[in-house]
DNA sequence: GAACACAAAATTGTATACAATACAAGTTTC
DNA sequence: GAAACTTGTATTGTATACAATTTTGTGTTC
């Protein structure tokens, strides 16, 4: 937020910077879940003491991005099919309500800078960088919780949006492709209309689409022991 | 939640530990919106260096019970009117369906555990301790959510009655005094009664009502910019 | 007496040092 | 050869030291 997150060798790295840094990265699936997240690593890689590292990953620990056990460290967190029902289930609580608010709200401004994100999103899944179309997929939704002027509540949804990204890491069907390519069309559309109503429901449906495109049955052992093995 | 948050002389007193006694003063209106929060005080207090301070105090900001501005300190958030707004807002839509599935829910024990908070509050009320009253009547909502088996939602909620604690001390009208007395009780009583959409009715209605007892008009300066100042 | 300038004190931000804990490998013992 | 113990290494938790910034107090000037 504040500026660039890597790049220029002249910059201190705050440790909201890091948490950004990493926080894009775990949406871009450039990082799985369940990796270890080691402070002198960080704290080389960011060219900053572990004194910052730790505030950042506390940070992300506070939205559930990152896992910290006490004397075991950071790992990116892992959630479990019950947790990804319960954060699917809050956004299908939070986020068409939120969509209808935004009907309200939308100006013109908004309107166009949601169908940049949503032309963005095409180019980079051209581009094969299916990581980047996630996290701008992500960022459509954040930008409509935004736009319905509560503050309060987009922070939720945002944090629900960034523990879908792991969610989807572990737990997506390849089968169900982009589903979702005109449905965040629509949603523009209705909200372009100002039509509450409609946007309310394209978004429950929406939700619902991606809620039942994760495999989320109770297979035995799975990824689930596997993977947390992994983990530590 | 560890343990005990003061008492015993030796104890390490670790940083979730100082976190939650600030916000259970914080709760109680032992420490009012605007007081700073200084790393030396706390680490003498709690006899611990300024690091896990920090830590603490980084926790508190996150869920929004601090404020933090860079080399400027903590202080205890100071919300604004539109925030209050919004903390309400969130909670008529949060909540409200939370209490609806806890009516599904709720077992023999929680409905115990439920009676035993009023009449826990019912005593502070006696015992002329407004502040640890109203403390457990935040309980009580959180107490509900966690029933409602969403600990996502529920993590969402106990933040939002944190901040509404600090509303409360803020914008409370001394006029309307303990109406959510039966408000309680009529909310147990339909848990108790699987009744989940009168628990979803009497939530909403009880929340409005809470609403609608602060003064969030906006009149002149006032403690707004006034006591703006003083909390820096 | 008010306003500005500068110096001193206090407070926060960051880095480093040390202590405590966990993990892994190797050794001993049965 | 396997289990248990021990030791060594790596990593995290905490405290302290130092740097940077803000605040406060004082003195000078108009």
């Amino acid at each position: 937020m504040t500026r660039s997150t890597v790049s220029t060798p002249t910059k201190p790295a705050t440790s909201d910077s890091i948490a950004q840094a990493l926080s894009l990265a775990i949406h871009e699936h450039k990082i799985a879940p369940g990796t270890k997240l080691g402070e002198d690593d960080l704290a080389e890689i960011y060219g900053v003491s572990r004194t910052v590292v730790r505030a950042a990953l506390q940070s992300l620990h506070h939205i559930k991005l990152v896992d910290i056990r006490r004397n075991k460290g950071a790992s990116v967190a892992f959630p479990s099919i019950k947790e990804a029902h319960e954060v699917f289930e809050a956004r299908e609580l939070l986020e068409p309500r939120t969509a209808r608010s935004a009907a309200l709200y939308a100006t013109r401004e908004d309107i166009a800078l949601l169908e940049r994100h949503i032309t963005d999103e095409h180019k980079a899944l051209d581009d094969a960088d299916p990581g980047r179309a996630l996290y701008l997929s992500g960022l459509f939704h954040t930008e409509i919780a935004r736009i319905a002027q509560q503050a309060t509540i987009a922070g939720f949804i945002e944090t629900l949006i960034a523990r879908s990204s792991l969610i989807i890491a572990l737990y997506w069907r390849r089968e169900s492709a982009l589903c979702e390519k005109h449905a965040h069309h629509a949603l523009v559309q209705a909200l372009a209309d100002k039509d509450g109503q409609q946007a309310e429901e394209l978004m429950r449906s929406h939700l619902v689409d991606l809620h039942s495109a994760l495999d989320l049955t109770e297979r035995k052992g799975r990824t689930q022991s596997l993977k947390d093995a992994l983990s530590q």
